[in-house]
DNA sequence: CGGGTGACGTAGG
DNA sequence: CCCTACGCCACCC
């Protein structure tokens, strides 16, 4: 299947509504997710396109790097320090380095699913209410 | 049509 | 933990 990117776009917006308060997963998690693992890069850019009145449907707070930390997206922008307060206000403990540079500790606040959870959600079958999905190193 | 770029990721030093 | 190099692909010049 080959998904154009409209329904790219479609497909990583939906998937960023499905992200839990206080959790934050990575731009490579939604690509995989949308089927496209090696598109994280085109992730940033359907976040990037994203209009500002969809911003309270939207969660794309919650989305960092890999690494746990937020892109810095320019010196002169203020959308990381939005990004950092926005999380801040969820309850998401943001670290600030000598840099500048904000990172959030991913095996607390790490939200990473496979898809076959993602339609658990859309189906409750299993209630099991646990963290962070999938801590990959542990 | 070649080259640079980016809200990225992984591997290696 | 830091930085560098490379791969990735849509988009712009």
């Amino acid at each position: 299947m080959s998904l154009d990117s409209a329904e790219f776009h479609a497909a990583v917006y939906d998937i960023v509504r499905l992200i839990p308060a206080c959790r934050v997963t990575s731009y490579g998690h939604i690509a995989k997710l949308a089927g496209m693992p090696n598109h994280s890069r085109h992730v940033g850019q359907a976040l990037k396109f994203l209009p500002p009145n969809t911003n309270p449907l939207i969660p794309w707070h919650r989305v960092i790097g890999a690494s746990g930390a937020i892109s810095s997206r320019g010196p002169g922008t203020d959308g990381a320090q939005r990004q950092r307060d926005a999380l801040v206000a969820e309850g998401v403990e943001v670290t600030t380095g000598r840099t500048g540079d904000l990172r959030v500790d991913l095996h607390q606040f790490g939200w990473f699913p496979s898809a076959a959870q993602i339609r658990d959600q859309w189906q409750p079958h299993a209630t099991d209410g646990q963290g962070a999905v999938g801590t990959e190193s542990e």
